[in-house]
RNA sequence: GCCCCGAUAGUUCAGAGGCCAAGAAUGCGGCCCUUUCACGGCCGUGACCCGGGUUCGAAUCCCGGUCGGGGCGCCA
C-alpha cells in the first residue's frame, strides 16, 4: 500500500502541474483506478489521498516540479493510436485481403483511400494481397478500363499485388451454382420481376422456390443453353427465407441471363454471376481472411455471408465497413466523368479536373501521400464530407 | 412501407466506464527562422447532436428523438 500512496502523490503532482498548481483530488482517483485501486478500498483510503492532494496543493509550483520529475517514472500514460490501427484477428504472414473494383474505368480518390488500408495491412502484417477486376456486368465494362486500372495498381501498390479478374474465373462460378442447387440453397426463379418484388413485399414464396433440386439442374441448364431460357426469362436466386425481416436479404439474386457482348469474354457466356455470388466465391476460394470496403456493401456482406455459410463455411472474412468519401464540388462518379470526357468537358481520365489517381499522380501526388491519408481515416465508418479545397489542403500535408 | 449503419473543434481522426477540467493532424490568428516563397519551430484559437436512464463516476453503456448515409436491382 506504501506503493498506491506513492502513486497517488505522483498522479497529484501531475494534476496538479497540468491545471496551474492545484490537483482535483477525482482525477486523481480515478488515475488510481488504472494502478490497482479497487472500488471497495476507496472509502477507507479517501481520506489518505485526500491529504496526498493537499500537501502538494500547498507546495510551490517549482518545488512540484522538482518532486514530480522524480516520480514521474511510476507512472503510466494513456495509450493512442499513431499511424496504422491494429487489425483483429490478424496473423503474421497470413492476412490475405482485396481490393476489388469494377472495369468500368480508371481508379479515383475513393478507390485509393479504402484500397491503401488493406494494401498496407498485407505490408505490416505479410499475406497476399489481390487486386480483383469485377466485370461481370457485360454492360458495365470498358475494355480500356483493364489497362487503366492496373497501371493506376502499379503505382498505388508498387506492383506488389496480385491481379485477378473475374470474367476469367467464369467455370469457377459455374461449379459453385450447381453446388449450390445441389445444397438446396439456390434455385431457378422464371417469374417475371416485378411479380418478384410483389412477393418480397407481400413475404410469399414464389412459386418456382419449390420445384425439385433435380427440376432445377435441369433449368439451370436450360439458363446455360442458347435453345433454353431467354435474357430476362430466369434467373438464378439464392434460397434465404422470403420472411427475413429485412426485405434485401429475401431470395436475392446470383445470375442472370446476359446476352450482351463482353469486351473480354465476347459470346462466350450467356449466364453472369451476380457480383454477391461472385464475390463470395472467390473470397472462398481465395481463403480472404479480412475484407475492408465501403459502408454501402454492409447489406450485401451479410448476402454474401449467407452464401458462405449455405456452402459450409463457417468462419467469414473478418469485415470492416467504411464511411464514404463525399465531395460537396467534386465529382467521383466514374460514368459522369466518362461522360464529360465524352462531351468534351474534360480532355481525358488525366484531366487536372478529374479526382482520378491518373490525374493527380501528374499532379505529383505520391502514393505515400494516399497511403497516410488511408491511415488516418482508419476504420472510421462515418461519412466524410470534404469541400475540395480542405480534402486537397489535407493530401499535401500528407505528400510532403 | 421495411431493414441496416453513423454522429467529438471549420475539416479529418484518437477515445472501447475512471490517467479526458477531451488528445492529434490540418485550417485559422500571432511570433520566430528565411533576401522572398516554401520548409521548419513556438504560442494561441476551437468540439463530445438533443433528452432521459444506469453508475460514486458517462464522450464512452441503455432507451427515446433529431440529423445524415446506405439497402430492399436480372448494377457494383
Amino acid at each position: 500500500m506504501k506503493n498506491l500512496e506513492k502513486k497517488a502523490r505522483a498522479y497529484a503532482l501531475k494534476n496538479s502541474l497540468s491545471y496551474g498548481g492545484k490537483a482535483s483530488i477525482n482525477s486523481v482517483i480515478s488515475s488510481l483506478f488504472h494502478e490497482g485501486l479497487k472500488r471497495e478500498e476507496l472509502k477507507e483510503k479517501f481520506k489518505e489521498i485526500e491529504k496526498i492532494v493537499n500537501e502538494v496543493n500547498s507546495l510551490s509550483i517549482e518545488r512540484q516540479k522538482e518532486e514530480f520529475e522524480k516520480l514521474k517514472k511510476i507512472i503510466s500514460e494513456r495509450k493512442k493510436r499513431v499511424g496504422l490501427p491494429s487489425l483483429p484477428k490478424a496473423k503474421k504472414g497470413k492476412v490475405i485481403m482485396r481490393f476489388a473494383p469494377s472495369a468500368s474505368g480508371p481508379l479515383h480518390i475513393g478507390h485509393a483511400l479504402t484500397a491503401s488500408l488493406s494494401y498496407l495491412f498485407v505490408k505490416k502484417y505479410g499475406g497476399k494481397f489481390y487486386v480483383r477486376i469485377e466485370d461481370t456486368n457485360p454492360e458495365n465494362v470498358f475494355s480500356d478500363s483493364y489497362e487503366m486500372i492496373k497501371e493506376d495498381c502499379d503505382w498505388l501498390f508498387k506492383k506488389k499485388y496480385i491481379l485477378l479478374i473475374q470474367s476469367d474465373r467464369m467455370p469457377l462460378y459455374y461449379s459453385y451454382a450447381e453446388k449450390l442447387i445441389k445444397r438446396n440453397s439456390a434455385y431457378v426463379c422464371s417469374c417475371p420481376s416485378e411479380k418478384f418484388k410483389e412477393y418480397v413485399q407481400e413475404k410469399r414464396n414464389c412459386p418456382c422456390r419449390s420445384f425439385s433440386i433435380k427440376e432445377n439442374l435441369q433449368r439451370w441448364k436450360n439458363m446455360l443453353n442458347e435453345n433454353g431460357f431467354n435474357e430476362g426469362e430466369a434467373v438464378l436466386r439464392f434460397k434465404s427465407n422470403m420472411k427475413d425481416k429485412n426485405p434485401a436479404m429475401r431470395d436475392f439474386p446470383l445470375a442472370r441471363i446476359n446476352l450482351q457482348k463482353h469486351p473480354r469474354q465476347g459470346k462466350k457466356y450467356r449466364v453472369w454471376p451476380l457480383m454477391n455470388f461472385a464475390v463470395a466465391v472467390d473470397d472462398i476460394e481465395l481463403k480472404m481472411t479480412h475484407v475492408i470496403r465501403a459502408k454501402d456493401h454492409r447489406d450485401n456482406a451479410k448476402r454474401q455471408k449467407m452464401i458462405y455459410n449455405a456452402l459450409g463455411k463457417k468462419t467469414f472474412p473478418w469485415t470492416a465497413f467504411l464511411g464514404r468519401i463525399h465531395f460537396r464540388d467534386f465529382e467521383l462518379s466514374t460514368t459522369k466523368m466518362r461522360e464529360g470526357i465524352v462531351i468534351g468537358y474534360f480532355s481525358g481520365w488525366d484531366d487536372e479536373k478529374l479526382p482520378t489517381l491518373i490525374s493527380l499522380r501528374k499532379q505529383g501526388y505520391k502514393p505515400e501521400a494516399f497511403w497516410k491519408f488511408a491511415e488516418r481515416i482508419g476504420f472510421s465508418e462515418s461519412d466524410k464530407i470534404f469541400d475540395k479545397k480542405e480534402f486537397f489542403t489535407l493530401l499535401k500535408s500528407f505528400n510532403k
